[in-house]
DNA sequence: CCTTTATTGATAATGATTATCATATTCAAT
DNA sequence: ATTGAATATGATAATCATTATCAATAAAGG
């Protein structure tokens, strides 16, 4: 359940007036239903789970939400090869750690993994700076996925 | 200039022979497109280049043979975020280097990369293994993508 | 209360990709 | 060469996630 009138107010509502935009009520119901979930949703996913609690809300906006909080780096996108667009908090969100995902190209399953992240950091640090100068190019983000097929679709032919 | 005739045959010949496919005047076409460009190029963008030489070739087959020639991993398959996919031959394929790619998200240009990917294979086969044996998934692929503004977009506030 | 601006939702439009299906082509065996 | 089975093709229509439109609401600040 969403709680509007918690003590001090959840952490991205600075976020929102240092913008110049508002915390509705549907912007908090679509950051709601995203933090409470460690899956990737889809906007499909996202407008059924708002539909629940305020049937008001139409797809329309949580499109538009959407991509108003990807552009506040609040959210990330994905892009996992089925045909729908999928959503997940942005890390440093809460206690969520940084991660990068296998995506099973069979059956869809997605896993985050934490393992080798901190090496992999590391070496993106690296590599973004070297990219940074030689192309003048400013990097704000990076995706890495492995593609391939997870324990039950490998035993399946 | 498609060269049908040429002496020995493309590399590609024996791969289709092999899995049963036949290597047909559209689908090599396709694959003569892809393998004279370095761009990165849209189903409707080989369609317009195919169209020069074999007017008679569809849409239909475009999208058909480039499903065909990513299962065959003679093709990656790439979203940059822009809306249609984007394709390109695969590496090891003639002389391609294994390469990432920069990817700005305001103007949509790619830079391809090659600095750094000795660094990043060693890592990635490292993860690759360790991943493999965590959760028992069989990789087959990945993509490192970094998203930004390039040197252009930069000075345009 | 009033004015301005931001936000919303229903609806229609878009556009890349797929499905359909009848036709044409290829290969191998006769 | 000819035939027959399997593969490949192209025109067309259908799909479906995402966007655009636009009138109606809600909020903020005087």
């Amino acid at each position: 359940m969403l709680d509007r009138a918690n003590i001090g107010h959840p952490w991205w509502h600075g976020r929102f007036r240092g913008c110049g935009y508002r915390l509705t009520i549907p912007r908090e119901a679509i950051l709601d239903v995203l933090s409470k979930t460690s899956r990737h949703l889809s906007a499909e996913d996202i407008f059924l789970a708002v539909h629940k609690v305020y049937p008001a809300v139409g797809l329309t906006t949580i499109y538009r939400t959407l991509e108003l909080l990807v552009q506040m780096r609040l959210v990330f996108k994905f892009d996992f090869g089925d045909k729908r667009a999928r959503y997940e908090l942005a890390e440093g969100t809460k206690g969520i750690r940084h991660h990068h995902h296998l995506v099973c190209t069979r059956c869809g399953r997605i896993i985050d993994y934490t393992d080798f992240i901190d090496e992999e950091k590391e070496l993106l640090g690296q590599t973004e700076k070297g990219l940074s100068k030689k192309f003048n190019f400013k990097i704000t983000n990076h995706i890495i996925q492995f593609y391939g097929l997870c324990d039950k679709c490998q035993n399946k032919g």
